[in-house]
DNA sequence: TCGAATTTGTGCGTATGTATC
DNA sequence: GGATACATACGCACAAATTCG
């Protein structure tokens, strides 16, 4: 199976390894043999073994736990977060659809400020220069729980020249509550037609870790969202998910102008 | 500016080379101390020199070549790969139209095999069970460079029921070759209509982050995807790029049904 | 073209600190 | 407290790749 004699001996042992939970020899949560056992038994040099080791942590199939040992950390089958459908509504938030889908239990926390947005999002919302120090958007936490367990941080904003003065300036008030911002956004005239995401990965902060209770540094895939409303930005979010637990699901169809667009839909062959 | 002391000598010795990096003392593609000198200049041993370059490394600040030096890597504000777009076009390969926009250099190498696919293939493009060891699928591996840096890897799956006998059954032959497989199975009255794509993360294996020339364990973003013929599955593909690099985007309508669907549009409210 | 010098990578050995059980 | 385990740090030797005269 494997390509060359794999010149290198540490590369072997950690095929040997590897192969040994592959075969489900050893489980998620088993220990692996220790440095000095590894060396002992095959008769190499512990640093050698400590090398081995380290290309299954590097890989994701281990942990180590200093003083304890060296541990199989399967990844999980990841839960599918539908992000876009061809037969998408347009009602109720995305989350919480995609929870309902799969038959667990929704829940989130918020807290939302208004403030002068940074630069990024500036972009983002079209929002030009800041005019001295005035608060110009509505920034808002979310974390998102299913089944009681954090899953998922959004940090959404909205520009304040679109919805100062209405009933949804802040996105957990009034009637439309927990909605989503397509609907909220309807309600004051602006509907959403169009998303942009940018799906990116990469090592979690601290914070973000912490917030998800999950291990420093583990992966987290990360999508800024934008609706649109004819042209116009409208909202714009960061959002971050544990990489080991979701795999986003986009669809669509090919080859045709979807929708009934403005610029004339020609039937593709 | 070290939030503590810093306990471990390598952690230190790498904070001030990272330091020598971001001040712009050293650039992109200068040649960072070499582990002697290293080791010659701060009275540490070699090894000690080494671990801290590789802490550069494993952060994707530098890559180090065999025999040459290690040299710095500056990370990029990640190339924007569009997998989809409501105005997208099915002709020729995504690839090749996302580096033509961004005026890069696209080539690619492939290597095409048939054999009978694994369960989890045979699950996405509706197999069934395997008739003995019958090949029943052409495999193609494929690694796509921009500029000549290998930036993606992708294998691909096609059900030989379909290609059998056809002049595309080997994906890089014949008059269609390159042109993607959008228009190969046009050609053999297969047009693709729909795609589903399921994006996830997690630390390349040692052979991914190998081809990719990638730090070990560097963090990749996967892309199962799989394209639709109607209801037909007629092409899969595991799609691996290096997250540190990329970001893909998707974008598309709201809450209407998209293109001249068979399942009946209903207009929503 | 060849070989010498340099550099990274691998592999071996040892010792010490510190976390876990 | 004692045994075990990982992490860091030191030392050395050789192989393989690269560079350059």
């Amino acid at each position: 199976m494997n390509r060359e004699d794999e010149r290198h001996l540490y590369l072997r042992v950690a095929d040997q390894l590897r192969e040994r939970i592959r075969s489900g020899e050893l489980r998620e949560g088993d220990r692996l043999p220790s440095v000095p056992g590894l060396a002992a038994d095959l008769g190499i040099s512990r640093s050698t073994a400590a090398e081995a080791l380290k290309v299954l942590i590097s890989e994701g199939l281990a942990v180590a736990r200093s003083g304890a040992g060296t541990f199989v950390r399967l990844p999980r089958e990841p839960q599918r977060l539908i992000r876009a459908w061809y037969r998408a509504t347009p009602y109720g938030s995305p989350f919480m659809q995609d929870m309902d889908r799969q038959g667990r239990e929704a829940s989130w926390a918020y807290e939302s400020e208004s403030l002068t947005a940074p630069a990024e999002i500036r972009d983002r919302l079209s929002l030009g220069e800041p005019a001295g120090d005035e608060e110009d958007a509505v920034r808002t936490h979310y974390v998102f729980s299913a089944d009681g367990e954090p899953v998922m941080l959004s940090t959404s904003w909205e520009p304040l020249w679109l919805t100062r003065g209405t009933p949804i300036v802040l996105p957990e008030d009034g009637m439309l509550a927990g909605r989503g911002v397509a609907e909220r956004m309807l309600s004051i005239g602006m509907p959403i037609d169009d998303w942009v995401e940018e799906v990116g990965a990469r090592p979690g902060t601290t914070e973000e870790c912490e917030r998800l209770r999950h291990a420093p540094g583990a992966i987290v895939v990360t999508i800024q969202r934008t609706y649109y409303s004819g042209e116009t930005p409208v909202e714009t979010a960061n959002i971050v998910v544990p990489a080991d637990r979701f795999a986003l699901v986009y669809s669509g169809r090919m080859g045709r102008v979807s929708g009934t667009n403005k610029s004339s839909a020609e039937d593709g062959a």
